[in-house]
DNA sequence: TGAAGGTCTTGATTTATATCAATTATTTTC
DNA sequence: GAAAATAATTGATATAAATCAAGACCTTCA
């Protein structure tokens, strides 16, 4: 399970074996069943958390009940509440898994001795923000500019793996629509 | 004004004079007049670009020619597109000025120059670059989450400054609706 | 100071998407 | 492997916001 990860910092960075050893050491694998929570709205999130199997997805919860999929994390990527775990405030969202799901957690504390011990961990680190930022950027820019149907034609293209994986309704929610929305954008796609 | 910059770091960071004047060694003082562009469509941006005087906006034009504002800069903020400096790709945003505006510009060589010099510059950078990734996705949460009037009442809370000084269709097009739907929203606002 | 060019408002109409509701597929689960 | 639960489709209708259009209100700069 953990090699997942280990081969994701091998693209990324060179480190010695005494320097994988300790990452690995300061990391803990948790296990997580469809359905199961990672992070409840109201907890305070306290981990960097890296997916190394199965599917996570990040949500809020409206005053109606209704969920609005901010992010889905999938293996390789990572999972988490930046801004709970910055401010220490409680978290206004939830974090669950979709599909079974195995993910490296490490405690805030941990992470950051391994970003001071080994700068090249923490020059990736900042450089995988710089990249969440700008897909983001992107994001917006794409909900401002586009139609429903060419948002969900964007989101193909970006992230092709995603749907069959995600059940589409999930996928309506990323994409600030309703399911019934997709649904008859997807049929109509289809048949052009 | 430079020193409006000087008094940022000054509220972040604790430098030596040497390293104050290192830093303003390296910047340059650009001046925009209103509607002059910092950036446009096409070029690559190679800057780190602070603004220590007025407003600039950033925004994409589709192909039927509407803009979509992707973000406001104002005093004590930070532009220009990290996809562009990154990438190194011609940029597909523009930026210019919405008053009389002025920037500290730093070459991007300069500024990883001053980030490796300055380590606690380059900590601030880095807390700039979380910061600005939460308010990011926070507007998303809000766009997916929101009619078109939260979306304008909570814009007015986060940001009580700007009303008074960006044109309303711009603040609309931010909000992703017409200036119409906007002044409607305003004159039913007021009158509640 | 007074055109000229923007910007904002207001109204009438259209349109994309949401909502409500029923039916059919597809997974889960016992 | 049948029953139950969940997800996706399809149709009818409602609605928020867009579009089109005209007039009012400002700036600004010649």
């Amino acid at each position: 399970m953990y090699d997942v990860f280990q081969q994701y910092l091998d693209n990324k960075i060179s480190l010695s074996d005494a320097q994988k050893e300790r990452i690995r050491s300061l990391g803990v694998i948790k296990k997580l069943r469809k359905k199961q929570y990672l992070l409840q709205e109201g907890d305070i999130w306290k981990y960097d958390a890296f997916v190394v199997k199965g599917c996570v997805r990040n949500y809020s919860v409206d005053e109606k009940g209704n969920e609005h999929i901010i992010g889905f994390s999938i293996e390789n990527w990572w999972a988490g509440d930046r801004e709970s775990l910055l401010s220490g405030a409680p978290s206004r969202f939830n974090i669950d898994a979709i599909e079974d799901s195995a993910i490296v957690l490490f405690t805030h504390e941990n992470f950051e001795l391994i970003c001071q011990e080994i700068p090249p961990f923490k020059d990736m680190v900042n450089s995988i923000l710089q990249a969440s930022f700008i897909a983001s950027q992107n994001r917006i820019q794409v909900s401002l500019s586009n139609t429903a149907e060419e948002k969900y034609l964007a989101f193909l293209k970006k992230y092709p793996g995603f749907v069959n994986r995600i059940p589409q309704s999930m996928i309506a929610s990323y994409l600030g629509m309703t399911p019934e929305t997709l649904s008859r954008i997807r049929t109509q796609t289809i048949r052009k």
